[in-house]
Order: structure tokens, then C-alpha cells, then sequence
DNA sequence: ATATATTTGTAGTCACCCTTACAGAATCTC
DNA sequence: GAGATTCTGTAAGGGTGACTACAAATATAT
């Protein structure tokens, strides 16, 4: 006995739709949305394009659930690492160390999925990915606001700033190595603006 | 007797080339390379596909030629800051500085027409702006070896990835300001790794 | 078995892109 | 003027993109 909870009526896929986001994410990081078509994800799917848009609609709905699952898993998990009283200088550092060793873990998908998607032609996929880049930034704000106030903007726009940059240089072929060795750096800043 | 230097033989131009370069680095830092289609280029320029492809080449072509313009003009002057003999962390900040005032001071046409040219599609443009780009890390890179030959890859590292991040700030709606802000943060970092 | 519901595959639509063929117009040389 | 030369305008070629109409296929429900 399976796993046999009513199958639905019609005919049945033939792909599973969840990994079928794991590979266009995968194809969505590695080439950026703009130099993906939906050609090479039916193509990597092995289906056809109606198969493809009756089950996501269209290829910024599929993007905007890379999206989510990639914040679910290979994002900067901020929450974790931002935990209440930790200290800022050092939490902050934290981030973009954390920045440096995902974006340029894999070569071959490098840099910040939702980072590169908000600069994508497709007003749509890059509304999507500005909305978590925003929140993300928000996050931040509000993490520094709980200690540091009047700072929380200037050091905000400081963190996202390097965050964007460590993800650009990322794409240009930068490894972890060097991108760790640019946040360290950047980490003295926060240190010394911090009294730390 | 008006400036008459023998003018060529047949059917006098309706536009001027240099005047077109112009207009066209606008378009292109606006909106950005692949955003711009020949068919915006030659409607802003009163002119007709022949005219255009029969002056320029391609699109790619007066690309290069709008990048050229743009260096000897709204670039960044990097050979005037990192003048031999200058303190390597006040020259490094200089031209943090100076990004930040460029790149946020239109709003229409935000950041660095190379840097964002960098990430095009199309594989002649791109290649281009990278030429250039890598050109300006190199320049940052050999005056920086000139005093601290050690720090010369890290530090470029650091203040190349801050270029990049204040380019997209800008982009994304940070005015001159708040780049400031971010720039002067960041040159924290390099007073207290060079001693300043 | 019949009806219903859903997916699949073929083939194609429609729009937009960069680029060019071609004939006519405007200028210079002789 | 005649001929050579260069630009201009019309119109379209050739490619690629996202997306879909439609009928055949495969399942469940009764």
C-alpha cells in the first residue's frame, strides 16, 4: 500500500511539478530569468509548452516559485543569524560572510538568485524578486533599529549595498575565497562604526 | 566663409553621428542596453534602420562608441584621483566618494553606464563594458601595488565590489546622499586596514 | 460501457527583435 | 549636363520570444 490519497480524475502528469521547480531554479540561477526561455525549460523538463503552462501558468509565476522555494532553502537564512542580542557588529559581519560563502559556492549557479532577478526585463519576475529583496532589507533595518536607531538606515544601506556587490562579483567568477576575504574588510567598518 | 573643408561627395547626412552618440548613451544609461531597442535609437533620432545601421555598424557598435564618450566624460576620472604619491586609504575613498556623487546624481540615468553594461546580453556589448571594466579594476589595482603590493588584490577586491554595489543602489532609486552615506562607511574600513 | 475530467503532443499564432534589399533623392566631380 | 557617390525611405526578411487552439490520449466516476 503507497501512498494512494485519491488520485485525481483525469490523466496523469507525467513530471513531478516540485521538482520541476528545482530544475528551473537551477536554470533561473545559473543563466539569469532574461537568458532563459521557456524553450530550454520544457526542453530540460522533457515536456511540452502546454504542459508547462497549464501547470504554472506562465514562465514569471514558475519564476516567482523559484523564488520562494530558493528563500526556503539556499537563501541567506537572516532569521537565524540575526537572533535578538546578538551583537550587532558581529551579526552584521555574520551576514555578508554568510553572502560570501553561498554566492560563491557553486560556481556554476553564483550569486544571489533573488539579487540578480531584480534587475530581469520582465516587470512581473522582477517585482517578485524585489518584493523578498525588500524584505530582506527590512529585516536588516529592523534587526539594527532594536539597538542602534538612528543608525539603522546608514548601516542597512551599507550591508545591502556590499550584498549586491559580493553577488555581482560572485557572477563575474570571484570564488568564496576572495568574496570572504571582501566581507572581513567590509566587517572592519561596521567594527569600528560600532565601537566593537 | 563658413567652416568649409571640402565636404564628401554624395548626399549630405539629416543627422549629426556625434550629436546621435550622444543621444543614444542616454537612452542606454536610462533604461539599459538590452532595454533599448534600435527601433527607440533610430525613432529618437528622427532617422530611419538604413541611416542608422549605414553610420554605426550595429547596435553593439555605437554601444562601444557611447561607452567611449561616456569614459572621457561622465566616467569616473580615476587617472586625476589616484594620483602617484597620494595617501593610498584618502585616494581609495576618493573615489568611493566619487561614485556616489556620479552615480546618484541623475536619477534618469542612475549608476554606471559600464558597470551595467557589464551584465547585458548581448556578447559584444557585454564583452565591451567588461574591457573597460577591467581596465578600471586594473588601474585601481596598480596604484594600489605601488605602495602596499600585499593588499593590492584585496583592497581592489573591496572597493570594486563597493563600486558595483553603489552602481545598483543607484539603480535602484538611492540618491546621491545615501551613496554618500555608504561610501564614506566604507572608507572606514580602509583608514583602519591601512592605518590611517 | 459511457460520461467526465485532466494532461499530452502537434502545430501554430502573434509580437518583437536586429538587420538588410532596393530604388529614389541629393550632392560632388568633371 | 553626365556620371559617380553617398544618404534616405519603404518595405520586408529571418530569427526568437512567450503563449495557445485543438484534438487525441489516459485516467476516474457511475
Amino acid at each position: 500500500m503507497t501512498t494512494n490519497i485519491s488520485r485525481p480524475r483525469g490523466r496523469p502528469r507525467r513530471f513531478d511539478p516540485e521538482q520541476a521547480v528545482a530544475i528551473a531554479q537551477r536554470l533561473f540561477h545559473t543563466q539569469g530569468y532574461d537568458a532563459v526561455s521557456v524553450a530550454d525549460i520544457t526542453e530540460a523538463l522533457g515536456i511540452n509548452p502546454p504542459s508547462f503552462y497549464a501547470a504554472f501558468g506562465s514562465k514569471a509565476a514558475l519564476y516567482a516559485r523559484t523564488l520562494c522555494r530558493y528563500t526556503g532553502t539556499e537563501g541567506i537564512p537572516l532569521a537565524e543569524i540575526l537572533r535578538p542580542g546578538r551583537p550587532l557588529a558581529e551579526a552584521l559581519s555574520a551576514v555578508l560572510e554568510s553572502c560570501a560563502r553561498r554566492y560563491g559556492a557553486d560556481p556554476a549557479a553564483a550569486g544571489c538568485l533573488v539579487i540578480e532577478g531584480a534587475r530581469c526585463k520582465d516587470p512581473e519576475a522582477r517585482n517578485a524578486a524585489r518584493a523578498l529583496s525588500t524584505t530582506a532589507a527590512d529585516t536588516i533595518r529592523q534587526f539594527i533599529a532594536a539597538t542602534h536607531p538612528e543608525a539603522a538606515e546608514r548601516l542597512t544601506d551599507y550591508v545591502v549595498t556590499l550584498m549586491v556587490g559580493l553577488s555581482t562579483m560572485a557572477r563575474e567568477g570571484h570564488g568564496a575565497d576572495r568574496l570572504l576575504a571582501t566581507a572581513r574588510l567590509a566587517s572592519l567598518a561596521l567594527e569600528q562604526e560600532l565601537g566593537a
